[in-house]
DNA sequence: TTGACAATAGACTGACCGGTCTATAGAGTG
DNA sequence: CACTCTATAGACCGGTCAGTCTATTGTCAA
C-alpha cells in the first residue's frame, strides 16, 4: 500500500486511532471509556479497530503508551537540551503540563498514570510498556542530572523523585480544580534540584559534593 | 435501630462496602470493577448497596475515600508522634506502603490517586472529597514541618511535595513490579527533608530559620 | 400482638460493553 | 482485466453494566 488512499483527515486512521486512545486516557482512563465513544473521536468505523490492532482495546492502548512515552522522552529532551540549567528545563517541564492541565478545565492530565493505576498484574503487555516508559524518563532525567555533575546514585534517586513528584502533583492538582499543589510540589522539587546541583563554575568535573 | 441484628460477620454491612469498595479502588479503579463483583466481596445482595448508599456507586465510592483518609491522616499522624524525627517518620510511612504493595504482589496500590485520574469535572461529589483529602494529608504534615522548625511557606511547598512523591512513586512502583523506583523517591525525598530541617538541638523552640 | 420502619434479598431491565463477522471498496500487480 | 491483499464499513452477538422494583425478614415501640 504506502499510498495513503483518500485520507482528507489530518492523520492516518492508525494514528487518529492513537490518538483518540491517548486522549481518553487522559481524561477518562482506560476502562472509562466505551468503544463505540473512541470511534466516534477517531471518525473510524468498528473493524477498522481491529484490522490495526488485531489485540482489540489493550493493544491501542499500549500503542498509545508508546506513543505518549516516546512524545514525553523527546519533549523532555529537548527541553533538557535548550537550557543551560537542567533545574530551569525542569521547572519548563512542570509549568508546561501544569498549563495543559488548568487550559482544559482539569480534564487532561498524564494518560500514563491513569491507566497505569487500572491495570491488573494480568494486563502483562499494558504494565511492560508501562514500565519501560517511567524507566526511559527515568534515564533520560539520570543521564543529564549525571552529565551535569551530580554523583550516579543520588542522580538516579533524583530522576525518580522528579518523575514521581510530576506524576502525582498531577493527581492533586486534577481533582482539586486548581494548580496550587503543583506549582506548591514544583517549587520545592526545584529548591531541591538546585541545592543538588553543583556549584556552577565554568569546569564541568563532577565535585563529588555531600 | 442501634442493635446490630444478625450479624456474625465482622463488621456492619455498611461498613463491609465500603471496604469492599476500598480494595476494588486499590487494585482496579472506580471503572474497572462491577457492582457484581462488588457486593460478591462485600457478601451483601444489591439492594442493600441501595438502601445505604441512595446515590449508588459513586456515593460508596465517596463514602470510601472518606475512610482512606480519615485511615492515612491518623495513621499518618500516630507515625508522626510516635517518631520524634519527621523524617523517620516520613521514611517508615513510604516503607509501609511499599510493603504493602509489594506483599500484595503490585496489586494494592493508592485507592485515591486512581479514582482521582478516571473522574472528571462532572464527578463533583468525588473530586471534592479526593481534594478535601489531599489537603487533609498536606495539612498534617505542613503542621508537623512547620512545628519542627521549617518556615511556613517552604513547609507547605515541602508538604505537597511528600505527598506528591508516595503517589507518584506507587504508580511507578506498580507497573515495573518492582519497589525500586519507590526506593529511590524515597531516598531523595528523604535527603532533602533531612537538610531541610533545621540542626537538631536540645530546644524546641521555632528558629523562624533561613 | 400489631404497626412502622430499617435492612436484607434477589429478580429484572434496558443500555452499553468489547469483540466477531461478513461485505465492500480501493490500489497495486500479473 | 483478474487476482490479491489491505483498509473501510457497520450489522450483529452474548455478556455485563448500573440501577430499579417488589418482596421478605427482623426489630423496635405502642
Amino acid at each position: 500500500m504506502a499510498t495513503n488512499s483518500v485520507n482528507i483527515n489530518p492523520a492516518s486512521t492508525r494514528e487518529r486511532l492513537i490518538a483518540a486512545m491517548v486522549d481518553a486516557l487522559r481524561t477518562k482512563g482506560f476502562h472509562g471509556v466505551g468503544l463505540t465513544e473512541l470511534l466516534l473521536a477517531a471518525q473510524a468505523p468498528k473493524g477498522v479497530l481491529y484490522h490495526h490492532f488485531p489485540g482489540g482495546k489493550s493493544e491501542l492502548a499500549v500503542a498509545a503508551i508508546d506513543a505518549v512515552i516516546s512524545e514525553i522522552t523527546t519533549g523532555l529532551g529537548k527541553l533538557l537540551q535548550r537550557h543551560a540549567d537542567p533545574a530551569s528545563a525542569l521547572e519548563a517541564w512542570m509549568a508546561f503540563a501544569q498549563n495543559k492541565l488548568a487550559g482544559s478545565g482539569f480534564e487532561q492530565g498524564c494518560p500514563l498514570a491513569a491507566i497505569a493505576l487500572e491495570s491488573t498484574p494480568e494486563d502483562g503487555a499494558i504494565r511492560a510498556a508501562l514500565a519501560n516508559g517511567f524507566a526511559a524518563i527515568r534515564a533520560t532525567l539520570l543521564q543529564t542530572l549525571h552529565s551535569a555533575g551530580i554523583e550516579a546514585d543520588r542522580a538516579r534517586n533524583l530522576s525518580a523523585l522528579i518523575v514521581s513528584a510530576y506524576e502525582g502533583a498531577l493527581v492533586q492538582a486534577r481533582v482539586a480544580g486548581s494548580v496550587e499543589a503543583m506549582s506548591d510540589t514544583a517549587a520545592a522539587l526545584l529548591d531541591l534540584v538546585r541545592m543538588t546541583l553543583p556549584k556552577k563554575t565554568s569546569l564541568t568535573v563532577n565535585p563529588e559534593s555531600l
